[in-house]
DNA sequence: CAGAACATGTAACCGGTTACATGATTTT
DNA sequence: AAAATCATGTAACCGGTTACATGTTCTG
């Protein structure tokens, strides 16, 4: 479900587009919101077309087509964004690691937690650099503004957790080195 | 890969434990962080049996099987920590949703992000009680803490964004109300 | 003894990824 | 002419979800 209203959105947030275009945007400013590869993209635009909710015309350069939206598929984009709340299912790599990394032994797990923050802070900077050269929102193209800013929000907060958790192992274990009351795993092999 | 480290995490995290008590787990403190149905963690635990990285041991009341550990599990889970660098392939349903909102007219999109931003406060002032009860991270099960604080800070960057993006909207609507030009998506039908 | 909770699994399906196949147009 | 890029698609596979099947132990 979550691919066709990523398409329909893109087609109303971007005017008529191929699926080329589409599969070049899913790398660009929506790439830490949603991605999708060319194999997926160009079947899911041909049911968007079987059911009405957009249409294709046949004329680019070599081959090219152009999808359009039909009133049916805005409409469906607008119902699910202001439809049912949002089930998150989240499934996300990088927070699996996050939340496996203080089962290390204390030393190690700093380190890591250290390196991730700086890796998170690097990618802020990068998305801040991005956004800045984009015009402030009150331009056309607000919404990858928009997106941008999320995923700031959302990388900085990772980056403030590993910097405080790392501080936090930090501190616990110089407390525990009095007790040794803290083993790090695989110690009782 | 994933939910297989997954596993093996939580092995080390909560020692021996049976696919009954691990999809109990995924429902708790990791639930934002990553999920798994019983139908995908049965099947999985006998093949990290069979690759030798886990042991079963078929004794409990009712069938139950105990799965631990193995060296060779835990370095497999510690070669994953700190080997290469985690590849973040983001796929976030409400990040759609949210990246979707602001195509929508501004008065509609002002207050759908309210009431996302309402939904997560709500959910990182659950979370934040649910942290208060845990001991502070001084303690054994200091995972689940790491965890809820983690999933508290993404929460909250969610719930600020969607704040921030609803008052930007608003601004920009003000503004453009001298001038009419942010038409909204579907008046040019 | 009935119903809830415990406990493990299988089968069918769906969404997504990787790899492959094909050809047109532009650039060097 | 060769290489890069544009452009669309198919096939095989994999991970995950939903639904189903089965039996045990505890609780009221």
């Amino acid at each position: 479900m979550s691919l066709r209203v990523a398409l329909l959105g893109m087609l109303a947030a971007g005017g008529p587009s191929s699926g080329y275009d589409l599969a070049k945007r899913f790398d660009g400013s929506l790439s830490h919101v949603w991605s999708a590869r060319q194999s997926q993209i160009y079947p899911e635009l041909s049911k968007l077309v079987d059911d009405r909710l957009a249409t294709v015309t046949d004329d680019g350069p070599r081959g090219r087509k152009i999808y359009e939206l039909t009133e049916a598929g805005r409409a469906g984009l607008e119902d699910w964004l202001t439809g049912t709340e949002p089930r998150q299912r989240i499934r996300s790599e990088s927070n699996l690691r996050m939340f496996l990394l203080p089962l290390l032994d204390s030393p190690t797990a700093v380190r890591l937690l250290r390196r991730e923050s700086a890796l998170y802070a690097g990618q802020v900077r990068e998305l801040e650099d991005i956004r800045g050269t984009l015009p402030e929102p009150h331009e056309e193209r607000r919404n990858g503004w928009y997106a941008l800013d999320l995923g700031v929000r959302q990388m900085a907060a990772i980056r403030d957790w590993a910097a405080a958790t790392a501080d936090r192992i930090e501190a616990i274990a110089a407390a525990g080195a009095d007790t040794g009351s803290q083993p790090a795993p695989g110690d009782e092999g």
